[in-house]
DNA sequence: AGCTTAAGTTCGACAGCCAAACTAACCGGC
DNA sequence: GCCGGTTAGTTTGGCTGTCGAACTTAAGCT
């Protein structure tokens, strides 16, 4: 929010500190005003006039005194979840979700709709897209609820938050300005962004996972590998907002060919096809209509069973995933892993040769050891990220969303 | 600068545009008091205060009126380098080096000292680091100038700024307060920092040298390979800041063995001892005292000469830094690679290799080719780096090394 | 010389924070 | 049941630092 190249006038302390309240009351809870100038670092008088516009919004609502103590009892602030709700939309390859999350980050409305987005024209799947979110909208307002901004999650390379110029598992995602076809099949003035779904993943394991205010990498297992990295609390998006590619990551350079025209990727050891594959489990995911969890379920359940062949599949992938994980250890000096998507059912088979490999080679790892963890939040895990951008926009900067409390 | 957890209070907006002023100043050369205004998007009020408190510690200087155009002329105000510069030290494995910076980047003094650092105690290192600080500060204050700043490069993980945790090149040199040592032994207030050398000579080619401007990743080739990644005008340094370890990412999983317990390393393909060994230069450079490039400079002349098994090596090492570099690229989209240190030199050798590789392996190569730049400040780069984060600081946040700037 | 143009300064208005005094609400002891 | 002690929240006045506009200064041009 502060850019260093622009002059600081004197609104910019307004807007800085209406940020710094809300973030603080949703990062500790309700909080008095008293505690949260203590907290802020501001006076109670600062916070007491921030504070009167906030619940004027709607951002904030004043609970009952808290008695018992000592003292006049202060009235508890928090975030108000009757009101505005953040949108997010995820298109993966073979389904459409959308889910609604309060001010809090609390789930509303989260809708799954089986779909083969990889045989469909974008336009069509687009259609579908606004039509979700149209009738997601709809109920929302029945509960006297808005929504302030939709975020849609992609399985691609994401330009400036509103192009998709590759998604490797959509045929025809190319260079397409997602955000603005989006709007204008919402017909909305709601600002609507894209993101990869790997990143959003990440925040959504940071806010409502298991890695809360940790540094880390999210390794996201799908059909391709994504990897979100996550630092002082941010994704970090790179140049172009392309980083996380960790499925063409090279593993072995005299390893097998790639779709991607390289040698050895990561894909090629870890990926959800090649897993199968090398573990001998039939039926191609991409073909199925039914269930698409069924392969990986047949493939739990034959690790579960001992199958020689699986566990030495499950154990190869684990070793190359840690040799991709322990280059970005070694670039990045991110101290956590968390195994997310189809990794996480299989986290007890693959913690150990991950953590094997980063011993062996992330040098930090000596005095310092890099910990895996493994995703709490499965699939939903982008679609909840994608909302709690939205929201997570609003509490760092509500001014920009409300103009008004920077009046009168 | 501006911590979002922190309260904005009005003395913000004060620091914030002295910053501003300053580093619009240092970026786009004498500007007039109108031409800043414009520039910072400040009033010509606004500046003209600001400037006259600059002006009067010595940061900024007004030079005389510049005529020629109609109106009353302005007067421009540039940096004034004849002050305060900033300090910086590199300790490699085979020498020593300090330079002094004025406040525009340009180098003052320059030294460098060839000396073993790898068979001597860290203790007597430091000494030596001292005595060369010691005598360049005598030689800058005969001209009117004092240091505000030591900023020291080093070979390994640094942490924190001051610690150094592991220096795989300098045996010895582990959880090594530095910044505290060299204080004590420079008996001085001066604030000390130290910082890994890739990430300093990274910033050397943004701010003086190849990459003004960019967003990349620097390849130090030296004893050990490092790698800097800039984007965004900042070094990103990770979350302890050992980040850019490049040297240790796996090349090849059934590669050598390498002196940091893991297999082959790019250091064991890409690093200089490794790299002469390859063209079978005799002559290992850590044994000699004297000019410690004679065996980097008979690479090169063999090579020049054509020599097959020199050409080998440095393919071979070249295609070595393409993969480990296109898994930076995959990883964090950076769309520039700029090769630093002894690579400089052997720029022509290695740049095809490289970029083969990268073609190959680099996701986001295809419809946006990774750019691969040469450095222009070779193995000077770390050192004039390290002087320029002092003068950074100083240009982005005036007001913690003048306090009087936000008094009366 | 006098007009035009542009640079830089001065001055009053205004926004937004802080500190301190003040009011409000609750507890507990007598 | 009242009164002091304690903590919460509000009100008031002061201060800082920006902006905008009027003003002064210093040139070139006719």
């Amino acid at each position: 929010m502060t850019d260093p190249a622009l002059p600081a006038r004197h609104d910019f302390l307004r807007r800085h500190n209406f940020g710094l309240v809300l973030t603080t009351i949703a990062a500790r809870g309700p909080l008095s005003r008293a505690q949260l100038a203590v907290d802020t670092g501001l006076t109670k008088a600062t916070v007491s006039q921030l504070a009167e516009r906030l619940v004027s919004c709607g951002l904030v609502r004043e609970l009952e005194p808290a008695r018992g103590a000592v003292g006049r009892p202060g009235s508890p602030l928090e975030l108000d979840r009757k009101g505005i709700v953040g949108l997010g939309v995820e298109i993966a390859a073979d389904y459409l979700a959308v889910c609604a999350a309060d001010l809090s980050g609390a789930v509303v409305i989260h809708r799954v709709e089986g779909r083969d987005n990889r045989g469909a024209a974008p336009s069509a799947v687009i259609d579908r897209v606004a039509a979700l979110v149209h009738a997601v909208r709809e109920d929302l307002q029945a509960t006297g609820r808005s929504a302030l901004g939709v975020s849609v999650a992609v399985p691609g390379l994401v330009e400036g938050g509103h192009t998709v110029r590759l998604a490797p598992n959509l045929p025809g995602w190319t260079d397409l300005p997602l955000a603005a076809h989006l709007s204008v099949a919402l017909a909305t003035q709601l600002p609507i962004e894209a993101e990869n779904e790997a990143n959003l993943a990440a925040l959504a394991e940071l806010w409502y996972g298991i890695a809360t205010d940790l540094d880390f990498i999210h390794v996201s297992g799908e059909i391709g590998v994504g990897g979100g990295v996550v630092v002082d609390g941010a994704v970090f998006r790179g140049v172009r907002g392309f980083a996380g590619e960790l499925g063409h990551v090279t593993v072995d350079p005299a390893g097998p060919l790639c779709g991607c025209g390289s040698t050895g990727c990561l894909e090629q050891y870890a990926g959800q096809d090649a897993l199968l594959r090398a573990a001998g489990v039939t039926g191609d995911s991409s073909t199925r209509d039914g269930d698409p969890n069924g392969p990986l379920r047949e493939l739990v359940s034959r690790a579960e069973a001992g199958d020689e062949r699986t566990t030495a599949a499950l154990d190869a992938a684990g070793r190359a995933i840690g040799l991709a994980v322990a280059a970005v250890v070694n670039i990045l000096d991110v101290p956590t892993v968390v195994l997310g998507g189809i990794y996480a059912p299989l986290a007890q088979w693959l913690v150990a040769p991950v953590e094997a490999e980063l011993r062996l080679r992330a040098l930090a790892n000596r005095w310092d050891p890099v910990t895996v963890l493994v995703s709490t939040l499965g699939t939903q895990a982008a679609v909840r990220g994608a909302a709690g951008v939205c929201v997570d926009r609003v509490l760092r900067d509500p001014v920009s969303y409300f103009p008004v409390l920077q009046l009168g």
